[in-house]
DNA sequence: TCTTGACACGTTACAGGATAACATCCTAGA
DNA sequence: TCTAGGATGTTATCCTGTAACGTGTCAAGA
């Protein structure tokens, strides 16, 4: 596994880290307790780690972080806390990468559109309201109804834009 | 694997199965032709299978198919195979699925929307031209500059949405 | 207080998906 | 004919994901 060569940021515009990190963490405690779901110790760590990293992580990735934290270090363990917080609007599945990322809109209901550079892997959480609707649209000509919709798009972010070849 | 349980159509309207699958091969070798590219014994046949199927296949099923044809029975040879037809755009990789389908509209550039029954696994591929304006649309606005995007929706089928609870 | 059931956590074991690396073969063009 | 590139085939291995089962915890209800 490359541990090396991940630059990549979450969103392409420079910001807090430390804030937004924190901030996700806050908001990720409110949700939980608005709806009466145990945010526990392995599944607040694991958001922990999503929002630290600031970029898609492999479950595997954030396994191996867990068991350095002294959690349970087997596969399931990890699957099971992201499915938890994807469950609860904390963290998004990107399918393309076969990784989680921690949401950059929790509690605010939302359609995600994930832009993921194809040179820094930077990764951006846009937002996809219009997206979704054409896609409702597109399906609802065959009589499809849409219940969720993934939309990631690979291409270049404007840092890599302006130096890329 | 469930080599049961899978009777899905690839497109929600009935149509002439053996006809589609036909045209679908013929349409295969003409663009081959025309870019000089080889569509080999393997690589047609991989065709043919998922034409045949008429639904998203995983690797390994399409692999086995192959090994019971006669070709090579190890991972790579499906992998290529699909690889090759995915950029000749005869195929595209559903990620949602981690499966392939045969493109039903070979030959004319299109971005593709797949729509995919969660009751009965039907696959459909809906025009995604309007949803792809809408993905660079909202892309540019971020100065991220879209070349490909997965659109994949999940929901209810026409028939399932009659039939379901 | 004692049961009991729901839920989270942990582990084992395995299934399923994908690729790196290398050997062989075929085929188009010099 | 010779040769370089592409296509196939094989081995081995890695990454991703899940089924199944056991244990501990906590709170509601007997
Ligand atoms: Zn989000
Ligand atoms: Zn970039
Ligand atoms: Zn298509
Ligand atoms: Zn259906």
């Amino acid at each position: 596994m490359p541990d090396t060569a991940i630059p990549a940021a979450c969103a392409f515009a420079d910001h807090d880290h430390a804030a937004c990190s924190a901030a996700g963490l806050a908001q990720a405690e409110a949700l939980c307790a608005a709806q009466g779901a145990r945010l526990t110790p392995v599944r607040r760590r694991t958001l922990e780690i999503l929002l630290e990293a600031h970029r898609a992580l492999g479950a595997y990735e954030v396994l191996e972080r867990l068991r350095s934290d002294g959690f349970g270090g087997q596969p399931p363990v990890a699957y099971r806390a992201l499915e938890f917080l994807e469950a609860m609007g904390l963290v998004h599945r990107i399918r393309r990468l076969n990784a989680f990322a921690a949401c950059m809109r929790p509690g605010e209901a939302h359609q995600a559109l994930f832009l993921i550079c194809r040179r820094c892997e930077a990764l951006a959480e846009a937002p996809g309201g219009r997206v979704r609707a054409a896609v409702e649209a597109a399906a609802a000509e065959t009589g499809f109804a849409v219940e969720r919709a993934s939309l990631e798009a690979t291409g270049l972010c404007p840092a890599c834009r302006a130096e890329a070849p």
